[in-house]
DNA sequence: AACCTATGTAAGTGATTACTTACTTACATA
DNA sequence: TATGTAAGTAAGTAATCACTTACATAGGTT
C-alpha cells in the first residue's frame, strides 16, 4: 500500500476538496482526509507540514487546472465576444464539476483565517481578471467590445457577475445548473460592454 | 451589572457581528462574545438557547436593518433608474460600514454547517431581489428600463454584481473602498438594463 | 418584609482538534 | 544481500470548544 510522496500529496488535495464539498472547509479534518484516502491520521503529516499547507496546495492545485482549461479558448483567434463567450462557457462548466472550489472560495479560512491564502486567491483573480481583459482590448481593436470602457475595470465586473452567481448557486445548496444561467449572464454582460 | 433580556440580547448580537468582522464567524466563540460583552461565558446560554442561535438573530438583525435603510429609497416615486441608482448607493454605504456581513456571507457557518441559516439568507436575497424586480418594472412602464428582459432574472443578475464586488472586497481585505466602485458598477449595470 | 423570577457566575464535562513522539516496515540502490 | 531513506503507524498531548450543573443574588411584586 506504500505509495509514491507526488501521488500522496495529489491524493491528499483531492480528497480534501471532495470533503470541503460535501462537509465544508472547516470540517475537512486531518482525520477526515486520512480516512478518505486510507491511511492513518500522522500521516499525512508526513506529506504536508501543517493542514494549512493542504489548502494552499488545493488552491493552486485547482487554480492550475482552471487556466489549463481555459488554454484552448486563448489560443483562439477568432471574433473577441465569441472568444469570451466560450470562456464564459469553459469557465462556468469547470466550477460545475467542482463545488469544492465554491466552498474554498466562500470560506472562513480563505477570508480571515489565512491571510496567505487570501493573497494566493488575490492573485488568481488578478490572473483571471488579466486574461478577460486581455480579450476585451482585442475585442474593441476587431469594434465588437465597447471602447468607451477600462478593460480592466470591465473585466473585474464580469468576474464578480460570476462570483456573484457562485454564491447564489453555493447558497442554495448547488440546487440549479449553472450552464443554464450561461445564456442569461452572457446577455447582460454583453449589453453592458458590446459595442452598438 | 444586571440587565433587561432584550438589551443583553442585542449586545450579544452586535458583539458577534463585530467579532466576526475582525476574527471571522468561525472564531466568534461563546467565550470571545462574553469577554467582548462584559459577562461570564455561561450567561451567553441565559439569553440565546444555542451559540447557532446567535447568528440567525444577527443575519436577521442585519437584514432588518438593510431593508429598513432602504424604505425612504423604496418611498420615492420619481424616475426608476435615479431610485436604483440610489438605492445602489443605500445598500453600498450600509455594508461599507458593517465588514460583519460579508464575513458572514463568506463562511463555512452559512454556507454548509447550518442548512437553516442559508434558507433565511435564501429568503433575503428573494425578498431584495423582489425589490429592485419592482423598480425594473416601473422603470420599464417610465420607459427607462428595458422592456424585452425579465424583471426577476435581471433583479438577479443586479444582485449577482453586487455580491461579487462584496466578494472581491473581503479577499481584498476591505482594502478598497466600496463607494468608490459605485460609479462604475453603476455604469455597467445602467449599460445593460437601461432603456435605448 | 417576604418572595419569586430572571440574570448572573464558578467550576466543571466530554468531545474534538492539529500536531508530536517513538517506533516499524517497504523498497530502491549499492 | 545489506543498508539507508522515506512512508507508514499507535498512542499520545495540550488546547479549545459548546454546553451543563449547582448555586448566588438583584430587583420588581405582593
Amino acid at each position: 500500500m506504500r505509495k509514491d510522496h507526488e501521488t500522496r500529496k495529489t491524493e491528499i488535495i483531492q480528497s480534501a476538496l471532495d470533503l470541503a464539498a460535501q462537509v465544508g472547509v472547516s470540517a475537512v479534518t486531518t482525520q477526515s482526509i486520512a480516512d478518505r484516502v486510507g491511511i492513518a491520521q500522522p500521516t499525512i503529516f508526513r506529506h504536508f507540514k501543517t493542514r494549512e499547507a493542504i489548502f494552499h496546495a488545493a488552491i493552486e492545485f485547482v487554480a492550475s487546472a482552471l487556466f489549463k482549461a481555459l488554454e484552448p479558448v486563448l489560443a483562439k483567434t477568432g471574433p473577441a465576444d465569441k472568444q469570451l463567450r466560450k470562456l464564459f462557457s469553459v469557465h462556468l462548466k469547470f466550477i460545475s464539476k467542482r463545488h469544492g472550489v465554491p466552498r474554498l472560495l466562500f470560506s472562513d479560512r480563505l477570508h480571515v483565517e489565512d491571510p496567505r491564502l487570501r493573497e494566493t486567491v488575490q492573485n488568481i483573480f488578478a490572473r483571471y481578471i488579466g486574461v478577460v481583459s486581455s480579450i476585451l482590448k482585442r475585442g474593441a481593436q476587431q469594434g465588437v467590445f465597447r471602447t468607451d470602457i477600462d478593460p480592466d475595470e470591465t473585466a473585474k465586473f464580469i468576474a464578480a457577475t460570476m462570483q456573484g452567481l457562485f454564491l447564489q448557486w453555493s447558497v442554495s445548496d448547488f440546487n440549479f445548473s449553472l450552464q443554464e444561467q450561461e445564456e442569461k449572464l452572457w446577455n447582460y454582460v454583453w449589453a453592458a460592454t458590446g459595442h452598438r
